[in-house]
DNA sequence: CGACTTTGACCCGCGC
DNA sequence: GCGCGGGTCAAAGTCG
């Protein structure tokens, strides 16, 4: 299963790989044809696997207020996920993927004006996250960056997204 | 009524 | 050892 650890697929921006070029220009594609109602400005696409200190501290940041202890906060050990950072350049910072999100949070980052959402899979049993983060510099451009991978199918009828997600889940094993 | 968003508080890792 | 920054949770509120 999913025994890619460290990097899960490897994006040559170089174009050197047919399957690369290929995944980059559908996710383009798609985005444009299934985004035809909002705005759907989408200009460019920057894959990038983000660094394999991935670790996922596995500290329950919860809170727990009455609790006086609890400190099993998750002794399993640290599961790295896969984490992968998509550069967008929309003016929406939701993008839709087919999946459904439900925000659990919202932080200011120091070095960004904006603040940084973070979303959860909603769908039982799929722990999936993602952050989305605009680029003070260019408030033009959206960082999303995906962590773990959905282990169901998708529920909107929409292949835009979720057909690159696929494909990368398919060329990582 | 159900699902989702909002917002503040809490916790942890790391750097100094 | 302390403080900062980042990440997560949970209760309340909002919307369809």
């Amino acid at each position: 299963m999913n025994d890619n650890s460290g990097e899960l697929f490897s994006y040559s921006s170089s174009s050197t790989s047919s399957a690369a070029a290929t995944t980059s220009s559908s996710y383009l594609s798609l985005n444009m044809v299934s985004n035809n109602n909002n705005h759907a400005n989408y200009d460019h696409v920057v894959m990038d696997h983000v660094s394999p200190s991935n670790d996922t501290p596995s500290r329950r940041g919860g809170v727990d207020t009455t609790s006086e202890k609890i400190n099993m906060r998750r002794p399993e050990k640290k599961i790295k996920k896969p984490k992968h950072a998509f550069q967008t350049r929309s003016q929406v910072d939701i993008l839709d993927d087919g999946y459904r999100w439900r925000k659990y949070g919202q932080k200011a980052v120091k070095n960004n004006k904006f603040p940084r959402n973070y979303y959860r899979c909603t769908h039982q049993g799929c722990n999936v996250k993602k952050q989305v983060q605009r680029l003070t510099n260019d408030d033009g451009v959206v960082v999303t960056t995906y962590e773990g991978v959905h282990t169901h199918p998708i529920e909107k009828s929409t292949d835009n997204f979720e057909n690159i997600l696929t494909q990368m889940q398919i060329y990582s094993r």
